[in-house]
DNA sequence: CGAAGAGTAGTTTTT
DNA sequence: CTACTCTTCG
């Protein structure tokens, strides 16, 4: 290894951290245990290719699988090296990555550049569409056992070769149909976003090579997370000449459900003999109490590559376990517990969060803190772009951008109302099956036809005549005949306007918004007061693309596309209220805070027990089971380590579950975090609070009594 | 065709 | 309890 004596690394850095950074004699492989500055090393590495090792930006790429954490290391990075030093840098999640390339080469793989971004409902409604069945459960059985077959990168074929249960062999005969469908729309899911670049580059020697010499280091945060495609995606990347690193820890590894596999890290290990493996152990977050209880839970999994996270940061105060009689005493009690905890502790709102399982325990959390009049903030849980009216604007924009997009030709053409209805739709789509045309396309054939009452066609006509003034206005793409629009007559507010001159999005924006009369739609159907909000976020959803397609020179295609990959959460990036964080424990990775609550930890919550596999063997099922009590464990590791000073766990001993309440006992992993008699006393929640506190306490209780 | 009403089923985690 | 689906009526 060379250490050259006059590099400017910066000396925070410990030993271990050190030789993570300066390791490029090959693949390099660093498991860091939680709080122990990967994103640090992850930096520091990348200043030191561009600073030290003259490695052009334009050659470095850095994988994340959020766009938070790649926001995040993009805004570090920005601290260490000079913004021209940095240009062309790609600091990425593995989506975009993925996108990017799809762009490049969509013809490659018979999709053309505009291609749609199916979301999981729009992928749940095809399955739908191709199965006879209502049966919630089962549709998202089915999507998911897709989504893992795309994620090991087994084609219909092969996947119907590796099925076994009748319900894989009914889900395999979905995924083709699901296949054309998805090539028919000229769109792609999620899982494509990876999953066609790993395909086209393993297929293809041209693009493979063109590649290679793009990427002459990547580094790949969480890459205990990664699927087997990825995994893939990664070995192709770096080609022959494997320069990367990976970081990861798989204590942290809780996505399994989702197809990724620490197996990943053993893989590494094999195809990469001369890896070099660094650990870093050292812990900048928490307090020993805390670390001790973390390596004492995680001891009971079976771990590829075992740590000990210490600290220096002092003993710290002793971690409380509190029963509760149901949930909702929980979250009134967790809220009077936060009220005096900020008094005592002179903190402020934004030093505590309250961590859970799942999505459905945030009401009733919500509900008390509000009682409170404590301010807080979800992070998790329902998108800002799953919003229906979200959605709504979006489908436009899909259908402009892309008109092969069925679902988006649906929701558009239905929303706000505009007497196209089932019937026509139905009979549209008949058609357009028939005819092998998307349902734009049929919009026009159908009316040569006496499929439909020339009322109802002429409703599809306008829609879709409209539609096409509005994609002849952007830059060039879309359905644009190249004769012109014959018989469509450009309304006057338009005159003057060349349609083969592309407008800027947020004027087309502004044209659609104001031609679709969505705001007077939502006042006719709505309440006065769900109305104003569902268009407070329309307006916040339009002022936020047109400063993206801003920022960011971007068309309102590639604007589309972005859109699908973003998530609320770096919607409000910059602010950042004084508020409690509420957060599933799966969206708590990554951060920390001073006061941890843990909410919740009871057996069948977490660890999460669903119902009994159906199908699958008994020793099967019992494996998958020890294997999935093991990711259990893994998220309640998470979930402890984000504390900084001090740790709350509550458990309920009855909780409401549907209709019945049903009888609860502690977790497991509070017994195994060993804690003995090292347990603070569940404090008096009613100590500490101020005499109005109380009141309005006994209040609430004798309200729900 | 579309809106309003009644009935019913539902609970894991997310790019 | 509520959010969504299916049904019925104008």
């Amino acid at each position: 290894m060379s250490l050259s004596q006059g590099h400017t690394l910066p000396a925070d850095l410990n030993a271990m951290q050190r030789q993570a950074v300066l390791h490029l004699d090959g693949p390099c492989l660093v498991l860091a245990g939680a709080g122990s500055g990967k994103t640090r090393v992850i930096t520091q590495k990348i200043a030191y290719l561009l600073r030290e090792c003259d490695y052009a930006a334009r050659n470095v790429v850095a994988l994340t699988f959020t766009n938070k954490a790649a926001r995040e290391m993009n805004v570090r990075l920005r601290q260490l090296v000079d913004g021209r030093l940095a240009k062309g840098l790609t600091i990425s999640t593995f989506h975009s990555l993925g996108l990017r390339f799809l762009r490049e080469e969509a013809t490659h793989l018979g999709l053309k550049p505009q291609f749609s971004i199916l979301d999981a409902t729009d992928t749940l409604g095809i399955v739908q569409e191709l199965m006879a069945t209502t049966d919630k459960a089962r549709l998202r059985a089915v999507q998911q056992t897709i989504s893992l077959w795309k994620n090991s990168l087994l084609d219909p074929d092969a996947a119907e070769r590796v099925a076994t249960t009748p319900s894989d062999l009914e889900a395999a005969r979905v995924y083709r149909s699901y296949a054309d469908t998805l090539l028919a729309w000229q769109a792609v899911d999620f899982d494509d976003l990876i999953r066609l670049p790993t395909v086209l580059l393993q297929q293809n020697d041209e693009v493979r090579r063109r590649w290679q010499s793009r990427v002459h280091y990547l580094l790949v945060d969480e890459y205990q997370d990664t699927n087997a495609c990825q995994y893939q995606l990664l070995r192709l990347l770096v080609g022959d000449r494997a320069m990367f690193t990976a970081v990861g820890d798989d204590d942290q590894a809780i996505y399994a459900w989702r197809g990724a596999t620490v197996d990943n890290l053993m893989k590494l290990t094999r195809d990469y003999s001369d890896v070099a493996v660094i650990k870093l152990e050292q812990n900048y977050r928490s307090v020993q109490r805390i670390l001790a209880a973390a390596n004492q839970l995680i001891g009971h999994n079976t771990n590829l590559f075992s740590k000990k996270l210490w600290s220096d940061l002092g003993v710290g105060e002793a971690i409380q376990i509190t029963p509760m009689e149901n949930d909702l005493a929980e979250a009134e009690n967790i809220a009077m517990r936060l009220s005096a905890a900020r008094f005592e502790r002179r903190a402020e709102w934004r030093d505590f969060a309250v961590l859970y399982r799942s999505n459905h325990q945030a009401r009733v959390l919500e509900q008390a803190l509000r009682n409170l009049r404590i301010p807080y903030v979800i992070s998790g849980g329902q998108s800002f772009f799953d919003k229906a009216e979200i959605r709504d604007i979006l489908a436009y924009l899909r259908l402009i951008a892309n008109d092969n997009d069925d679902p988006a030709f649906i929701r558009a053409a239905t929303t706000p109302r505009r007497g196209i209805g089932q019937t026509t739709l139905k009979a549209l789509g008949l058609f357009a099956q028939e005819q092998q045309l998307s349902l734009f396309e049929a919009a026009f054939e159908i009316g040569k036809t006496s499929l439909l009452p020339a009322r109802q066609h002429d409703s599809l006509l306008t829609f879709v005549t409209f539609i096409q003034r509005l994609q002849t206005r952007t830059a060039g793409h879309g359905h644009v005949p190249s004769e012109g629009l014959p018989g469509i007559a450009m309304p006057g507010e338009f005159a003057g306007v060349d349609g083969a001159v592309s407008d800027s999005p947020a004027r087309i924006l502004d044209d659609l918004l104001g031609s679709i009369r969505y705001e007077a739609w939502l006042y006719e159907t709505l309440d006065e007061k769900p109305a104003q909000k569902r268009w407070q976020n329309v307006l916040e959803l339009v002022e936020w693309l047109k400063r993206k397609a801003d920022e960011d020179e971007l068309t309102l295609l590639e604007l589309v596309q972005h859109v699908a990959l973003v998530t609320m959460l770096e919607r409000n990036e910059d602010d950042d209220p004084d508020a409690v964080r509420l957060s599933t424990l799966h969206a708590s990775k990554g951060l920390e805070y001073p006061h941890v609550y843990l909410v919740g930890v009871e057996e069948g919550l977490l660890p999460h027990l669903g119902h009994d596999e159906e199908d699958a063997g008994v020793e099967d099922t019992e494996q998958a089971l020890a294997l999935r009590i093991q990711e259990e464990r893994r998220l309640m590791y998470v979930g402890i380590t984000r504390a900084r000073r001090s740790l709350h766990i509550s458990w309920c001993r009855r909780r409401r579950r549907a209709r019945e309440d049903v009888v609860c006992q502690p977790s497991r992993f509070i017994e195994e975090m060993g804690l003995g008699a090292d347990v603070a006393e569940p404090d008096d929640a009613h100590a500490g609070l101020s005499p109005r506190a109380r009141l309005s306490m006994l209040k609430d209780l004798l309200a729900h009594k």
